[in-house]
DNA sequence: CGAGAGATTGAAGTTCCTCAAGGAGTGTGG
DNA sequence: CCACACTCCTTGAGGAACTTCAATCTCTCG
């Protein structure tokens, strides 16, 4: 199931890596275009459509009265965003690099038989993001900053890390106060986190936004606590 | 839409007070009972049906290898339970209150078209259930132990709080453990809070369990971070 | 090349956790 | 029916971890 050669949407969340960006525009798809800071949609906005997408990585924050935030997930190829709570949306939507998306105009009141494929990949989808947003919650509940770091280092390497040599690459298209904000720190403790990191050499930097893992073993061990 | 006089399950995290309890037994839903202490089912389990909550409290848990626990969720009447993510449950479940609940035959994968009423409502629980998880990260992300404690006992007053003169009741049917668990914080920590919001009149004791809120709009002002 | 946003580093302060002991409530057996 | 035992809750003291506030540095982009 949830497989993308069988059609199947992956939630925001999934761990699974795309084989391959899903081919199905046709009859009702069609594709648009964000630059880096763009939205894609607002929270509370009406929800007419799910996106899929094809290129680039999205940001799904919350608002609270107080102005604080949280980001909820971050999105990348594969992943279907959108799916609407009450017929709205519960999250505003950003592009935090240039992001592709297809649009699928979609209304979970609808009979299924109407579209039956669709309807299908959404209830998919939205029950794999139930088991996404429950692995958060291992995440942010009580672990170490390090920790918390780690777990989402190896995420994101299982999303978009790419091979180099013997280590993997990740090119981080968010920035500190976003990483800050999903793993309940300060975008500060963030930093000097990222910093031991290099000095202890399990990884390396370029810059601030290209990063290197040096040593997967030791940082699932870190993640988990060891 | 999430009425339960449409019919319409409500989600495990879902702030809105049942009115009365569903009663669509009948065609293919049957009772099953749970004293205190007794799993519903267990995390990995095959998902065979999904529960609909009569009666009881039920906890939902995670647990990570280093044996760390995080409880996701808990559940009330109206709420339902259960929902499979690739065909297997993705928590255990326990009854931390003697339970009542209906349990519904239900296969995801299986074309809506056979049970559409299910279909249609369980669609409808995970949607919700996403933004309650979400809502419940707000309560996880950099908050003071305050700030949580009182945004839960505001959220369990909403789901099962009584009346009680000018003042609210709350059984609490859960341990301190677990809604240590649930917070993100330590047994001793909840325990504390709970003495302090005492000893500043904003609620009464009776025993551990029995929980009567004073002060209402403070409670609230406290939950928000004023 | 300059400006501005974001990242890093430092020092001080606060909050929460850890470890430990005592108290309250509940249930069981004599 | 009382006493004991067990579990859970509460309270205390000390220490670790993260936050806050502030300054400096670096990268990027016009």
């Amino acid at each position: 199931m949830f497989e993308n050669a069988s059609g199947h949407f992956r939630s925001v969340h999934s761990a699974l890596k795309p084989k391959t960006a899903l081919k199905n525009e046709g009859a009702d798809g069609f594709r648009r275009y964000l630059s880096q800071g763009e939205h894609l949609f607002y929270e509370a906005d009406r929800a007419v459509f799910v996106y899929e997408v094809v290129f680039g990585s999205l940001r799904l924050t919350r608002i609270q009265q107080d102005g604080r935030r949280h980001v909820v997930a971050f999105a990348f190829p594969g992943d279907i965003v959108g799916l609407p709570v009450d017929g709205r949306h519960s999250t505003e939507c950003v592009a935090v690099a240039p992001v592709e998306v297809i649009a699928h105009r979609y209304d979970p009141a609808a009979p299924p038989e109407q579209k039956p494929g669709l309807h299908a990949r959404v209830l998919a989808a939205a029950l794999e993001e139930i088991r996404a947003l429950q692995d958060h919650f291992l995440m942010l509940g009580r672990r170490s900053a390090a920790e918390k770091v780690a777990a989402f280092i190896l995420w994101l390497e299982h999303r978009i890390g790419e091979g180099a040599g013997a280590c993997r690459l990740i090119r981080l298209s968010m920035n500190r106060a976003d990483i800050a904000d999903h793993l309940g720190l300060t975008p500060e403790t963030v930093s000097r986190t990222i910093t031991q990191f290099r000095e202890s050499r399990l990884i390396a930097l370029d810059g601030a936004q290209t990063m290197l893992i040096l040593d997967m073993p030791r940082m699932k061990s870190v993640a988990e606590g060891g």
